[in-house]
DNA sequence: CTGGGGACGGGGCCC
DNA sequence: GGGGCCCCGTCCCCA
């Protein structure tokens, strides 16, 4: 993960202002010689002259149009007032490139031209001047674009309380996509799943059944409400309003046909370009769809490319880089070859692996290119779509050798060949429940179900990991490191059992942690296997989003500090070394 | 609250 | 280098 540096300007020392005019001097009291002069004119000048510079068209370097009226403007002023175009170009990713090319024109036909106008005036003039019957097409330009104050006031004048009002009511005079996308607000804090289900079960096998289902009414992908990509960002951890907002408006406004870039053909928003020209992948059971029928990852690199805006260089050599291509063994004891590692221009991300990137701007762009002919489901990743086919097809590839059971997925093989075996590895380290799988102990703390704290003992037996050598599921982990690794990252990177040695399961002495220098020894294994593979890091990574361009962002780069996530953890550990003492 | 199923994103390996 | 396939960790949902 890599930053571009904040640079902050000191504010020139001038000598008396030419004008004459007295002014407050503001300075400082820790630093020395630092003189802070204000000239509370200086923004509406400012503003003045860019307007000026907008009436004639100086230096205007954006065009926008909405329904044959072109509007001038500057990137950069559109940039600063407007969400929308603040993440078309890449303004708010700390981008060092000039970010969205050269001179460019963006069609806003769903905004309405007076709208429009008066956005823009606004935007230069910082009043917004608009009749009253042109309020609800403001407002709605305002949701669009992402100029909050705007809409707040609209909604404000219009006496709106929730924010889906306006947005409902005038979905229903739009298109579908454009009614998905301003009722999204209110769908996309919903559960994306829980829909999914709910359009599983409203579709069942008929794809055209459902309003849902784009496929029928236009050849244009439409992004999802609230895909994981989402909540892969914020975890468990609820998005902030304005990452809420900058979403809804990014996603709101993936319109393919909104913005072109004139003269060479290809779009400016969010490289989407192929949406107009491709059809939806769809797979039809049993056969596999034709890799003919698909659009090949490479033309979405291109127009993610080509744009500029989603990807400023699709391989950035980063500090993340060197610890991504070095080589290390990862906890599942594969060795981590040397790939060209990829940095995400929107989220930052380091993306290892050759071709993945597209893979993962999908979660960005929530495209989902993927879909299922039998029951209108979208998928980001063709791979996810063979194994949903699975289910149309009713081939369950994964049998337990114990029962007849039958499964979609290896790992729920895995998670019930743990049930035969009655092996509960994963122990909560305060009350010594035990837990079958991982992402349930994981649960148990998160949930705060823990109340028992300690009332348990720790469990003895075969159920534990033995020797940190076997898993649950009987697969044997001979790397010691991979042990290490499930034990610490089972427990929260260092649990009360693991320091009592190896949970009291009688554990071998390669996991007894005798003291600090061992604890400190594990910590630095731990390092070692990257944060990928510390549990919370998705929280953490939200959580450096929403500082970035705060002051102190608060980095996990250190697993140490991960730790953080279960407070009470620190306690824990220091009765623990008590009781090591004891 | 827990067990279990399903889904999703990331990474590694192979072609 | 890109794509397919697979595994893994994690999360959400339902019973």
């Amino acid at each position: 993960m890599s930053f571009c540096p904040s640079f902050y300007s000191r504010p020139p020392a001038h000598s008396p202002h030419p004008s004459g005019i007295q002014f407050a001097v503001a300075m400082s009291p820790g630093e020395d010689g630092l003189i802070g002069i204000p000239f509370p004119e200086h923004s509406n000048e400012l503003l003045s002259h860019l307007n000026n510079q907008r009436r004639t068209g100086l230096l205007c370097d954006l065009t926008l149009t909405s329904r044959g009226a072109r509007y001038p403007t500057h990137r950069s002023v559109m940039a600063a007032v407007s969400l929308y175009f603040r993440r078309l170009f890449g303004a708010d990713q700390g981008a060092c490139g000039e970010g969205g090319g050269g001179f460019s024109v963006c069609q806003l036909d769903c905004v309405a031209p007076d709208a429009l106008d008066a956005l823009l005036e606004f935007a230069y003039t910082a009043t917004l001047t608009i009749p009253s019957s042109g309020m609800k097409d403001v407002l709605r330009g305002a949701q669009l674009l992402g100029i909050q104050c705007v809409a707040d006031a609209c909604k404000d004048i219009l006496g709106l309380s929730t924010e889906g009002e306006v947005a409902d009511e005038q979905a229903s005079q739009h298109s579908p996509k454009v009614a998905e996308s301003l009722t999204g607000g209110g769908i996309e804090k919903a559960s994306r799943r829980k829909m999914d289900r709910k359009k599983m079960k409203k579709i069942g096998l008929n794809p055209n059944s459902s309003p849902l289902n784009p496929l029928p009414a236009s050849p244009v992908s439409y992004p999802s409400p609230a895909s994981d990509s989402h909540r892969s960002l914020s975890s468990t951890r609820p998005p902030s309003p304005e990452q809420e907002e900058l979403y809804l408006n990014y996603r709101q406004n993936g319109d393919p046909r909104a913005i072109k870039e004139p003269g060479r053909g290809a779009t400016l928003n969010g490289g989407l370009h192929h949406w107009l020209t491709e059809r939806p992948r769809i797979a039809h059971p049993p056969p596999v769809p034709s890799p003919k029928d698909k659009l090949s990852e490479d033309d979405e690199m291109e127009s993610f490319g080509d744009n500029g805006v989603l990807l400023g260089s699709a391989s950035i050599s980063t500090p993340g880089t060197d610890q991504s291509t070095a080589s290390s063994v990862g906890a599942g004891g594969r060795k981590r070859k040397s790939q060209t590692p990829q940095q995400c221009p929107v989220c930052q991300k380091i993306i290892h692996g050759a071709g993945k990137l597209p893979r993962h701007m999908r979660t960005h762009t929530g495209e989902k290119p993927f879909q299922c002919s039998a029951c209108g489901v979208r998928f980001t990743r063709n791979d996810k779509l063979k194994i949903h086919m699975r289910k149309h097809t009713g081939e369950r590839p994964y049998s337990c050798p114990h029962c007849p059971a039958r499964f979609l997925h290896s790992y729920d093989l895995k998670n019930h060949l743990s049930l035969h075996s009655g092996a509960r590895p994963f122990e909560c380290p305060h009350c010594h429940k035990a837990f079958a799988r991982e992402d349930h102990l994981q649960r148990h703390h998160k949930g705060h179900s823990c109340l028992e704290l300690r009332t348990r003992r720790p469990r003895r037996g075969s159920e534990l990991i033995e020797d940190g050598r076997m898993d649950a599921d009987g697969v044997k982990r001979s790397n010691p490191l991979e042990a290490l690794s499930l034990q610490a990252h089972t427990s929260g990177f260092l649990t009360r059992a693991a320091l009592e040695g190896g949970g009291g399961s009688g554990a071998g002495p390669s996991l007894i942690f005798m003291g600090n220098a061992e604890r400190e020894r594990s910590l630095a294994l731990m390092a070692q296997l990257g944060p990928h593979r510390l549990a919370g890091y998705p929280q953490f990574f939200l959580r450096e989003l929403e500082m970035r361009g705060g002051d102190n962002p608060q980095r996990p780069d250190s697993p140490v500090g991960q730790r953080e996530q279960w407070p009470e953890e620190e306690q824990e550990n220091g009765d623990a070394e008590v009781e090591e003492e004891e």
